[in-house]
DNA sequence: GCCAAAGTAAAACGTTCGTTGTACAGTTGC
DNA sequence: GCAACTGTACAACGAACGTTTTACTTTGGC
């Protein structure tokens, strides 16, 4: 029987999507991960670390998912995603709200920071991929479209991903040759 | 000196932004609105009636900022919203990740609906402006774009409302007989 | 001048928080 | 068989939480 680090921290996440950081106590994340305190605090130090641990899983979770080697593919991982996960709005956004309030406020930012930059630097890569060319300022607007989608899928539902597709499709469009 | 329920939401609204919901204590909450524990909760009540009072105070004060008769004016409203308030992702969407945690958990989604709705809604008549007809399709693409910039505008800056400015536009000019 | 209305300060309420301490059980490897 | 390790259960810590109470001050209209 493990209950290992990886084990606690992937049974708290889906409690800190749900509830919130600074709202969900210790008594609920024990319980949610089946371990005693005093086993959580052993593997995790502190709720500020557990909060880090978490964001970190979630980055390499969510990353390992996407294996879209075009934007409309990765469209379809975030679809996926939200199905499975369901869709409350981006948790590193969320997390950064809560953030110096957590007492955790340098190591949340830091996560924060480093996902936002690795998905940059993904969308950069699939542009590259598609135009044949780096493209900043395309790359900014899917940027835009991909987080948008992430937040209205929250109240649309599964049109916010074909919503989406539709925009960044046009956008990728732009400046084809004219084909009338 | 008044001291009325009105300013007491008005102090506490950038700490709750700032800082987050659950995070911040009603003693951080009285000492922002200068006014005694015993004042404001005979102005509001609780801390849930005094959040749900902040987000509805919030929403009136974006949408009589918001003068646009384009969206590219809505994105203008936008640059100058983040501007004078910075930029921390939406607060509705924040407020409903911690919503029931917050033991105020109704009364939070319905403004956050009520806001969404409007949102939408305004929208939707900037779309209808602007092509001269309804088109549901723009208007969520539109949607899309106005909460990604949102979102993007916290770590994007102002090059946040420029991407969404060209994406708006590529969207709004699609379908335009071409002039090649 | 006085009575309400509305404010203040400060202590106390019981609860819950994050965290630590104590005492004990199960497994593993040599 | 006995360390060493890893886990549990559970009580306890002080601090902070949201809320209420008590006692007092200020203010404005009639």
């Amino acid at each position: 029987m493990p209950t290992t680090r990886t084990d606690i921290v992937a049974s708290c996440e889906p409690v800190f999507d749900r509830h919130g950081f600074a709202a969900t106590g210790m008594d609920t994340l024990t319980e949610a991960a089946n371990v005693s305190t005093r086993t959580l605090y052993k593997h995790l130090g502190s709720k500020a670390g557990l909060t880090v641990a978490v964001l970190e899983a979630r980055m390499e979770r969510f990353f390992s998912t996407c294996t879209a080697s075009t934007f409309d593919e990765l469209l379809t991982d975030l679809e996926r995603w939200i199905e499975a996960e369901g869709a409350r709005g981006c948790l590193f956004l969320r997390a950064q709200g809560e953030a110096d309030a957590l007492s955790a406020g340098a190591g949340v930012s830091t996560v924060v920071a480093e996902y936002r930059q690795r998905l940059r630097s993904l969308i950069g890569r699939l542009v590259i991929s598609e135009l044949g060319r780096e493209d900043e300022t395309v790359s900014d607007e899917l940027l835009i479209i991909f987080e948008g989608a992430t937040s209205t899928a929250s109240y649309l539902g599964p049109q916010a991903i074909i919503a989406a597709r539709s925009a960044a499709s046009t956008v990728l469009m732009r400046g084809d040759p004219c084909t009338c």
